[in-house]
DNA sequence: TTAGTTCATTGCAATATTACGATTAATATG
DNA sequence: CATATTAATCGTAATATTGCAATGAACTAA
């Protein structure tokens, strides 16, 4: 086990607990902030902002442009990392849904 | 290692990611959308509706309630849970902050 | 070419999470 | 009381995640 079993649950669910879980992790809700906040989003800048060693960031960067939120332009050595606009947008309509749903007026407990 | 260096991170992102890291498992989505589309909301209903077994369920409950997210009423010998509709807003607005950031405008790459 | 810069990848150790069988605790019912 | 029902807890195995040192790859500059 350690192993969530993915199949019991429909795709939406998944999807929802894949972006959640994109932002489970306190050092990529940072980068995320700081992807918003800056234009300079060089990597080596987000290195020094967060305080975690250069392969720990690459890898975390790694997971929010696997699942599309962000993009990363090579510019020489350096790489530069934006906000992927149009998914971001799409995300946020799927978790808006998920978080803002009515509460059943008949309290039952 | 295996470890989350909370220290280098604000409490507000540390809450985020707290929030979040409840929404990374399909399990607690699935219960949470339950537990709003119904009423009939006892703990034995969850594990035949969900299929996964009941300890398995009991510990995803469990975490939800530990964030203050659900509240579990004990009636006679099953156990009622429900959202607890106060701390479910504010979670929602420190998520939808976060989600909500305006993308700079310039775009870096 | 050689050295320097920047970032990705690899490999690994430590910790966390997920899942469930077995058991326990609490309450109900005959 | 004895038994059944419901859900929490314990213990454990399997897998996932986090973090970083070491290394590698790509580019720049001298």
């Amino acid at each position: 086990m350690g192993l969530v079993k993915t199949e019991k649950f429909s795709d939406l669910q998944n999807e929802i607990a894949l972006f959640a879980k994109a932002f489970g992790h306190p050092a990529r809700v940072a980068i995320l902030q700081h992807l918003f906040k800056t234009d300079a989003c060089i990597c080596g800048d987000l290195v020094h902002e967060i305080g975690l060693a250069q392969p720990t960031i690459s890898q975390h960067l790694k997971e929010l442009k696997h699942l599309g939120l962000i993009k990363g332009n090579v510019e020489g050595t350096s790489v530069c990392y934006c906000i992927e606009t149009k998914n971001w947008t799409k995300m946020k309509t799927v978790m808006f849904q998920f978080l803002d749903q009515d509460i059943s007026e008949e309290a039952c407990c």
